[in-house]
DNA sequence: CGGTGTTTTGAATTCCTTCAAATTATGTGG
DNA sequence: CCACATAATTTGAAGGAATTCAAAACACCG
């Protein structure tokens, strides 16, 4: 059984199939959350991880006058924080953005997991590197990049994430967010979102309908997104060299 | 041999006597640089890790036309990336902002460190997270907060840091970055970082003078940047209760 | 004491927001 | 399968936050 986990895992480290299994049997605890439903909540104790098995999930922090930033963007074969259990309280919430099915593993369990094996457990550390490194882009985007930028980096992101773990097609991929939380994951309101997803249209970069997003010119959209894909290491499947 | 490191460390996990003489061992070959002056480039093979032990860093992103975002910044006692060694490809710059002194510890050292003891090994994960997590809030930063409160919100985060590590003499502490480096660390124009600091002096909320920063109403400012130290969990020295 | 770098000031411009309304999609029950 | 309610997208116009450009004042260092 191979979850968009197991593929991206196994762009960081040769596991085995013994370690497919311990994973697959780690997993095997599921759940439905509906769309704008909160998986996890600030505050809490966080004793599980969750991987995200299906649907989109988003990273949120929320100020007292109801701004609200979405500080990353979880997609399948993603993890919420391998490494939560040692903090005492959780500082932000999971929401999902999209229906999404997760998988929850208790923290002694993971524990038990990547103790069994080191490959996975390199593969799990690895995964917190990259998305710290992608947090850091994040940063860049949101304190340097134009909202036309900005978006157009988001879009060639989420596609060569979803190109790793197999869920892209070519030049399509799924993009189900709504303009609002892509205002809110790109520090912008809703409508100025509207006019540059109409600015990247006209240029003819991309199309994105139904919730579906094709990259016509995706060279183009790299150059204007100032993209540099090193910043996503081993997810980078048409990287040049090593990872 | 006490380090901003080993105070660091000591409010995640209980060190040893044995812990904190292995620390200082890996810490003991050192390296001055000039402020201005970039410690590890984008692109090196990222074999050892840094360990600031006087001054201020940065991690620097550069886009290709000049633009500049600081994502972190790296304080005494910061370590830059305790597990690079993971990926084949530094992503990113790390300069230094201020004259900096640097303690230099090669990957497979740094791995004995930790090999050595599970305390150690927990401590510095611990470090890895927390500084995820200060990376999130830069987003929310970045993202939702204007200037002025970005402003506050960092001179806040920097004052709660320095405390941690015994730098900061109540409510003074140093701020060594000019108006430059704080315009690329927010996201803004230098123009810009000056007028909200007359601002913040206005409302007498600090002063910063030399270098030195003195916060004359911490919870004035605090309220104005919607600073909430949870996410600094365990550097949170003035916590109420767990980290 | 003069040169360099940093901070400060002013005015014009740009990007993005705000507010409000119209239009188009989406989903549900009859 | 259509009618209706609800949510999402789109449009316009006005306002505001931050940038840009340029110059002046001030600090710092050898």
């Amino acid at each position: 059984m191979s979850s968009a986990l197991h593929r991206k895992l196994q762009l960081y480290a040769p596991l085995s199939g013994a370690d497919h299994g311990q994973l697959s049997n780690a997993m095997r605890q599921t759940r439905h959350v509906n769309a704008r439903t909160d998986i996890a909540v600030e505050g809490d104790d966080p004793r599980t991880m969750y991987i995200i098995l299906h649907g989109w999930a988003g990273r949120c922090r929320h100020l007292r006058d109801g701004r609200r930033q979405i500080t990353s963007l979880l997609l399948p074969g993603d993890c919420c924080d391998p490494h939560v259990f040692l903090f005492h309280r959780r500082d932000h919430t999971i929401t999902a953005l999209t229906p999404v099915v997760i998988a929850s593993i208790p923290g002694p369990a993971f524990k038990d997991l990547v103790a069994q094996s080191p490959v996975l457990e390199s593969a799990f550390f690895y995964e917190t590197m990259i998305a710290g490194s992608i947090q850091r882009e994040v940063a860049v985007s949101l304190g340097r990049r134009s909202g036309l930028e900005r978006l157009a980096h988001l879009l060639c992101e989420l596609h060569t994430r979803q190109t790793a773990v197999a869920l892209a097609e070519g030049q399509n991929c799924l993009m189900p967010l709504n303009q609002g939380d892509l205002a809110d994951a790109l520090g912008q309101t809703p409508v100025h979102i509207n006019r540059m997803l109409q600015e990247l249209r006209r240029l003819g970069l991309i199309s994105l309908r139904q919730r579906h997003l094709t990259i016509h010119d995706a060279d183009g959209l790299a150059e204007l997104a100032h993209f540099d894909s090193t910043y996503l290491h081993a997810l980078d499947t048409a990287q040049k060299g090593e990872n």
